[in-house]
DNA sequence: TAGTGGTCTAGACCACCGT
DNA sequence: CGGTGGTCTAGACCACTAA
């Protein structure tokens, strides 16, 4: 009844314990090891089986709950669910994305300035009415393909993006080298017909279909650190997310 | 030092303390009580100040957190994110969360009949080759404007739709009502052009972009119950989401 | 009825932050 | 250094499910 999925744990790493449990569990998931519907638990035995209090294990099942690999159903015990697991979106940028997948993303500044925002920036970013935003455009290819067409704005304390290359890395990884923590993303997605210079930038006829993002990013204490519109081609790019109802 | 929020505590309410709390602090967030950067906290007097032990407080703070309404920081304290909030995207239908925004949204049932599924669906719902399921199709409108034209594959042993009128209420209600508990959803937006037909029925022109998804959803047994493919008129319709790192 | 997850308690030690 | 959140323990009682 207990399909032993050799968890193994190290007490003296600074890694949390729930944390080691989740990443091996997830591991067995995404091998196939724990196939679908497979039960696993109960709680008490498996926190038993490791050594671990029942809150700890509860906090490692949950963090896949989250992720929308298990499923806990009160009386019955714990499944995994079935389907191909794609992974979530997270804070991350388009370039961050793509290098993950082994892509070579290219990035193209095309303006970077020190602005005045007009009155939806500076709503969006919280801003005083006197305060400098950097204006950043940029294309993103992968190979010879334009993907995607960037604009992005950032108060000026929170980067300075003239000390960065941007050509060699995505924005979020310099705003987090500059030691920005970024904690929360507010967006929206929707689609719309692309402009002129905007279809020649990516190669695309003018009314071509594109999609479209929008969203502010908060940091660790809650203070607007970008806002930026994208405009994707939508036969190179989609949005995937899961959902869990608790 | 302590913006007294004033929270009240039903110990005889079958409704969770940590939900409690974490309902009444949303409230204040929302209705600005507690203001973007505001410090609540910290989690021992808070726990103290209810009389709830400290994992209790912590798990209504987590609440708010996951929600993106809340930030913390070690050594420092929690705080509210700035920004204006929108809910975030939940298991839902889109005519729940037309219903919710007070529209009166209208469908109109195209197709609705009992067929053997081509590989691709029966691949999503991980049925077995010779199974059957539902194909619905629907289009939904706000007044007199067509919004979405909607296309859905249910298997047959989830829910007889026959017994629905689907005029009158949304899938995932009906779902809902048939005993489904849908648990997770794996969903992915895209954009397109419109085709003729399609065109025709959400009164756009040939060509024009359309905002699509397509979503898989499962239920508390890990079980796919549910696959379909949507597409919305963009000028009418937007996905917004809360990302949040931990 | 037996077994499962859901909630809750009352502590403890640690890591990190700002002063 | 004091104060904060992050983790962890060892229990307890309850609600729900399935046999």
């Amino acid at each position: 009844m207990h399909p032993h999925t050799h968890i193994t744990l190290d007490r003296s790493s600074p890694v949390p314990l729930y944390f080691q449990v989740a990443e091996q569990l997830e591991e067995a998931i995404l091998t196939g090891t724990l196939g679908a519907g497979e039960r696993i638990g109960n709680e008490v035995a498996l926190a038993a089986d490791l050594g671990l209090s029942r809150p700890t294990m509860r906090q490692a099942i949950q963090v896949l709950v989250d992720k929308g690999l298990l499923v806990r159903k009160r009386g019955v015990g714990t499944q995994v669910v079935a389907g191909r697991v794609h992974r979530p979106l997270g804070l991350t940028s388009l370039y961050d994305d793509l290098m993950k997948a082994g892509q070579r993303p290219r990035t193209v500044v095309l303006k970077m300035d020190v602005v005045y925002p007009d009155d939806q920036v500076r709503a969006e970013l919280r801003l005083a009415d006197d305060a400098q935003v950097w204006y950043l455009e940029r294309l993103r290819s992968v190979g010879s393909d334009p993907l995607a067409h960037m604009t992005n704005y950032l108060p000026t304390d929170v980067v300075d993006l003239a000390a960065v290359d941007l050509g060699e890395t995505g924005l979020y990884e310099a705003m987090r080298r500059a030691g920005v923590v970024m904690r929360v993303g507010r967006q929206r997605i929707s689609a719309r017909r692309a402009e002129a210079a905007e279809a020649r930038m990516l190669g695309e006829s003018e009314g071509a279909p594109l999609l479209t993002m929008e969203r502010t990013t908060y940091d660790d204490a809650g203070r607007a650190v970008e806002y930026g519109t994208h405009a994707y081609r939508p036969d190179r790019y989609s949005f995937e997310s899961t959902l869990v109802d608790r």
